[in-house]
DNA sequence: TTGCGTGCAAAGGTTTTGCATGGCA
DNA sequence: TGCCATGCAAAACCTTTGCACGCAA
């Protein structure tokens, strides 16, 4: 953590670039490399994933982890918000992330570790369960749905 | 979702009796594996995956990813336990399965319904976070850290 | 006998690592 | 000039899938 966080390369301007312009929806790595090969400025998987580790010991970057098989999910965190803590609603049907910016979930994080004793994780702690637009598939078609695709848009 | 949960296999009986004489702390298919293997009772991984899944559906398993490296973890759930109906908090360090039955968290279950239209699964949610003895632990004991992960205890 | 269950190996995907080269300071 | 950063490919993992054979019902 001291003063030399590295050179100031190319690259790294270019996926910390990327990660502040997607600050409200979560990125893979995949999708990174995707991006950037797309607007020709092709990084390398490996320089992708050695910065974004550098960012996530930094504390500039926030990693989630959905689902063993799926990637791991990036998020730039803003540095000047100090209390920039969320939690995540993902729906089991359509896969979509959702954020929950709320006060309610707040309150019950302290009031856990108050009560309880346990630190709860947001990073880590993620709200599975059936989202409102699935809801009202289920009850309107039928139909097999066995996507296990992500869209994590939506912020 | 019929009724008929499949044949009743050595196999079957083998993998459920691991899960459920380690109630108490989750397991990888990896440590599954090794274990039943020293024990003579080698068990092929697609199998047990294949098994871990169905339990999983039946709500007779949970499944935990932690981290994307490492796998997935699993977990008995007691079926007379009523864990059906209350949340779990689990810590990332120990391991420990903690039952929280609080009303706290029901009443935000039915404000993220209400209010965010999402409905909450409380067989598959769990809070993830560092328990009261680990995080004692961790102010007393600050030995070599060589682990990649957990520093990251905010707010 | 029927058809699911199993084991092995191969495939598919994500993340890490080794090594030679390139670029910042 | 001295190192760190990068890129490529291979390796290391975790998980799924295909296929032939075994076994429960």
């Amino acid at each position: 953590m001291g003063g030399s966080n590295g050179y100031k390369t190319k690259q790294r301007d270019t996926i910390l670039k990327y990660m502040t312009e997607h600050k409200d929806s979560h990125v893979t790595v995949n999708g990174i490399s995707d991006y950037l090969t797309g607007q020709g400025n092709h990084v390398g998987t490996a320089t992708i994933y050695r910065h974004l580790d550098k960012l996530v010991e930094q504390g500039i970057v926030r990693k989630y982890t959905v689902d063993s098989t799926t990637g791991a999910c990036f998020q730039y965190v803003e540095p000047d918000s100090g209390c920039h803590e969320h939690f995540h609603l993902k729906c089991e049907k359509c896969g979509k992330l959702i954020h929950l910016e709320c006060s309610h979930v707040k309150e019950l994080a302290s009031h856990v570790y108050s009560e309880h004793g346990f630190a709860i994780d947001p990073l880590r702690t993620v709200f599975y369960g059936i989202c409102r637009e699935c809801s009202e598939n289920e009850n309107n078609v039928q139909s097999d749905n066995n996507s296990q695709k992500e869209n994590m848009n939506n912020g």
